[in-house]
Formats: C-alpha cells, sequence, structure tokens
RNA sequence: GCGGGUGUAGCUCAGUGGUAGAGCCCUGGCUUCCCAAGCCAGUCGCGAGGGUUCGAUUCCCUUCACUCGCUCCA
C-alpha cells in the first residue's frame, strides 16, 4: 500500500490536492484540489448524488445555508453538546477529557457517585476530592478545565457585538431538519422519504490532522430519511447496505472496508444506533461513512424550541407523529482519500521497473480520455477528435513526448482510455482505442466513438 | 494548546561562515512514429523576520508551517 508521504506528494504532483496558502507558508490543514483534484471530488459527489437521490422515487435534495440562526445549534445541542470539557496533566502534558478521566477511575475503583449533570466546576472538584491521578503518569496535578467548543463562531454584520455572533455550520443535516415542513410540503412525498445535501461543514478540531483525512473545513454528503418510529432499524439497515455496495460498485476493494457497529457508549448525543464504514487508509482503518439512527431527537428539539409543530401528519390513516430519522453521512474529502487510495497501484513490468497507475472506476476519473496525435502533424486531426468527446466527457488532448510516454501520464492519472491518432486516421477516418487497464488496443471508426464511450460511462 | 522531529528546485535529497548542486520532472529543438529511447539547450530554490559578523543557506533568537503523540469523528 502507498504511504501516506507518497501519497501527499504524488497528489501535489499530479495536480490533485495542494497545501492551502503555500505561498505565505500555508494554513495549518487546508488543502486545495487541483486541477485533477476537482474533477475527482465533482465525480464523486455526482456519482453519490446519482445513487443516493437520484435513483429514489422518495429522495430529494437541498442546498441550505451555511449561516443559520443560532437558536438551530442550541436546539441541536451543539452549543452544549459539542464542546469538550478538556484538562492537562502539567506533569507529563498529556491532555485528557475530564468527563472520560473521573468515569474510568470510578469504573475501575467501584465508586458510584453520580456524575450526569455535573458541570464542569463539579467535574472539578470531583477530581481535587478524590485525587484522580493522571492516567498517563500517575500524578495529580492538572490544569483547570477548558472548554473546547467545536463550532466555528464569527459574526454578522459590519459591527462586532455578543448579540450578532452567529456559527459555521458543524454539520449539514440541520439545515434539512429545519426545512423539514417545508420540503414535505412543496414536494409533496409521502413518509418514509429522504432529503440529501451535499455542502460544507466547519469544526474547529483540536487535532486535525492525516492529510485530508481531519480538516476543519470539510464538505459532507448527508441523508436524512424520515421514517415511521418502530420502522427506523429497517431503513437503518437497508442505508447500511446502500451505502456498502456504492463502494464495490464504486470499485472500492471489499477487503479495505468493514463496517463496525458502535457501542452504547460511544453513540453521539444524538444516536440510539451508529455504524461506520471503515476504509484501510495508509495510517490505518478509519471512519468513512456513518449511518445514525437520530430518532425523532432532532425534530423534537427543534419543536421544542422553535414552537413549531415538526410533526408528520399521515393523510391515509390520520395519524400524527414525530419522524424518526436514519441518516448516512459521509465526508467527500475522506471518500476522495479513500479512492485515492484504492486507485493506487504499483505495477511491475516485465524489464523489471515499475509505473504508477491509478485504477479509477471510470464514472470518478478525473479525466476520461485521452486524445494523442502519434505525430504532431496528426494535431489538427485530433483538435477534431478532441472537440467531438469534450462535448460529452472530460476529455485532454496531448501532443508532445514520446507516445509511451504519454500512454504513463495517463495511467499515472487514472485515465480509463486514450484515443490515439495515427496516419492511417487521415485515411480511413479511424483511431486506436488504447485500454488503460489491460493495455489492450482496438480499432473504431471516429464517427462511432461517443456511442461507444456512452456505454462505458455509465453507472451500474 | 502541550511535548518530540522537520523545513534547500515542482518532487526526492546532498552540501558549505565567502550567496549552492544531483536524480526525477518540466520547456524548446533534432530524431523517433503505438507503451518511460537518445542527443543538444533551457527554466526554477536555501519557509519568514530579526540579531552576531566584513560577509549567514550555514551560528543565535523569534515566528510560521509541516509531522508524530494527547483529543476528536464526516
Amino acid at each position: 500500500m502507498i504511504s501516506m508521504e507518497n501519497l501527499v506528494s504524488l497528489s501535489k504532483n499530479r495536480g490533485f490536492v495542494y497545501p492551502g496558502s503555500e505561498i505565505y507558508g500555508g494554513l495549518s490543514n487546508t488543502w486545495d484540489y487541483g486541477p485533477l483534484g476537482v474533477e475527482l471530488k465533482k465525480n464523486i459527489k455526482n456519482s453519490w448524488w446519482y445513487y443516493f437521490i437520484q435513483r429514489h422515487r422518495n429522495v430529494v435534495g437541498l442546498d441550505s445555508s451555511i449561516l443559520m440562526n443560532p437558536s438551530v445549534w442550541e436546539a441541536s445541542g451543539h452549543v452544549s453538546g459539542f464542546s469538550d470539557p478538556l484538562i492537562d496533566c502539567k506533569e507529563c502534558k498529556s491532555r485528557f477529557r475530564a468527563d472520560h478521566i473521573v468515569e474510568e477511575y470510578f469504573i475501575k475503583n467501584s465508586i458510584h457517585k453520580e456524575l450526569i449533570g455535573a458541570d464542569d466546576q463539579r467535574l472539578h472538584e470531583i477530581i481535587l476530592e478524590d485525587r484522580i491521578p493522571c492516567p498517563s503518569c500517575g500524578k495529580h496535578n492538572f490544569t483547570n478545565i477548558r472548554k473546547f467548543n467545536l463550532m466555528f463562531k464569527t459574526s454578522q454584520g459590519v459591527t462586532e457585538s455578543a448579540s450578532t455572533e452567529i456559527y459555521l455550520r458543524p454539520e449539514t443535516a440541520q439545515g434539512i431538519f429545519v426545512d423539514f415542513k417545508s420540503i414535505q410540503r412543496s414536494s409533496r412525498l409521502l413518509i418514509p422519504f429522504g432529503v440529501g445535501q451535499i455542502g460544507k461543514s466547519f469544526r474547529n478540531e483540536i487535532t486535525p490532522g492525516n492529510f485530508i483525512f481531519r480538516t476543519r473545513e470539510f464538505e459532507q454528503m448527508e441523508l436524512e430519511f424520515f421514517c415511521k418510529p418502530g420502522t427506523d432499524l429497517e431503513w437503518y439497515d437497508y442505508w447500511k447496505k446502500a451505502c456498502w455496495s456504492y463502494l464495490l460498485k464504486m470499485g472500492i476493494k471489499e477487503d479495505n472496508i468493514r463496517m463496525r457497529d458502535h457501542d452504547k457508549d460511544e453513540l453521539s448525543h444524538y444516536s440510539i444506533a451508529t455504524s461506520d464504514i471503515e476504509y484501510l487508509y495508509p495510517f490505518g482503518w478509519g471512519e468513512l461513512w456513518g449511518i445514525a439512527d437520530r430518532t425523532d431527537y432532532d425534530l423534537s428539539q427543534h419543536m421544542k424550541i422553535s414552537g413549531k409543530d415538526m410533526q408528520y401528519l399521515d393523510p391515509h390513516t390520520n395519524e400524527k407523529y414525530t419522524p424518526y430519522v436514519v441518516e448516512p453521512s459521509v465526508g467527500v474529502e475522506r471518500l476522495f482519500l479513500a479512492f485515492l487510495v484504492d486507485a493506487f497501484d504499483e505495477e511491475i513490468l516485465e524489464d523489471g521497473s515499475s509505473r504508477n497507475v491509478m485504477r479509477f472506476h471510470p464514472m470518478i476519473a478525473p479525466i476520461k480520455i485521452g486524445v494523442l496525435p502519434l505525430s504532431k502533424k496528426l494535431s489538427p486531426k485530433a483538435e477534431e477528435v478532441f472537440h467531438l468527446l469534450s462535448a460529452h466527457y472530460r476529455v485532454e488532448m496531448d501532443e508532445r513526448g514520446s507516445i509511451g510516454r504519454r500512454y504513463r501520464r495517463y495511467d499515472e492519472v487514472g485515465t480509463p482510455f486514450c484515443v490515439t491518432i495515427d496516419f492511417d486516421s487521415l485515411e480511413d477516418n479511424t483511431v486506436t482505442i488504447r485500454h488503460r487497464d489491460t493495455m489492450e488496443q482496438e480499432r473504431i471508426d471516429i464517427e462511432e466513438l461517443v456511442s461507444y464511450f456512452d456505454e462505458r460511462f455509465q453507472y451500474e
């Protein structure tokens, strides 16, 4: 498997991902998507939209605002629940979550003290009272508890004042919940139905890292599927399978993914059941896709805080209830990383040399076809072919360097097909199609090129 | 944020108190005309700021960034 280091340098070299603001020395954990990266990203988003929205009769899309009324985050629990009480050991410089070390200490020593509802001050008192030691060095010399709110703050309006303080959304899901009634009414969808959204979210992660795996600005693809309470586990299962099969269809190797159900104690504040699809990244197994049963938590909260009725009235039975929500949520950048890692192949050739090939699924390959004149004298004909194909696909034309060099260059960026124009092309209007994976070649009439590729660039 | 490591060309790296090279890549030319050929020529750099010094890429300070752990989770 490719190392993280090589992946970062390959990404930069080929134009997939560059470090952000590089000429100013960079900005921590920001990444820019280059000419190939933006194509790959776009293709990933399109494929998700196709499989999770377009192909379903009862799923629609949404594009809600990044900036929302701060009450949204009060209701969702992000203002209180999305901040962790952190504490540092002054002796060994380790950092912990205050509630975690207290809890662990109590379990270990069979102490039964009520912790639920303990605020930070209470936690601090407990740590002092019980002389709870540092789990890493055993000493008892902690800093005060500090809160890290993971939400980015900004202010609305030109004057900065507390009253205009707002947040960048930490997840796209709330936009869907908040608009639930409008979407339902305007789309005339009946439960069960789903709403999907692709968009940026922001989290002030304490420790981002691992290339594009965890960044403070990221793009989510979330589907909120509304269903009748009691049917939620069925749908939970259904979407787990849908995510899994999406990955396989798009060419991810089955050995590199696994399903992991969360234990009760690691569930987030809104969920009664969560599964992760994990991917085997170069740094180890890491989360790729989270599928959560969010129950009626979000809609109920919004109902409570906003005072608006968020319930659904079943027009057939006249039954009124707050729908349950099943949410498959995936980060575009994590999928991007998984596709990049999964596609990477170092091929050893007969002469012992090696070449890198990115074996992207044709639908996510950044460049679909390379148009290559065998000689510069054939460029006019190649231009014709380029214009013909570029009306349908993302195509590149390259006339520089030897033909073998150019084939290899396109292999390296995962282009599944090359179309080669030679001197016969001028005579009989045919070209050679060369396949990335087999290196086989076939001859085809230029008139048939578009229909040839239409068959090959299709979702399964 | 705290502790350790790192910072020289687009990439991988070498090197020196007297302003820097190699390989790969890239560009142009000749050649070649279906899988990294060859030859000739060429472009590009000491993370930033300050200090010591006649002179700093090299020594010192600061800063910025990257990276590994602590935390987190799309």
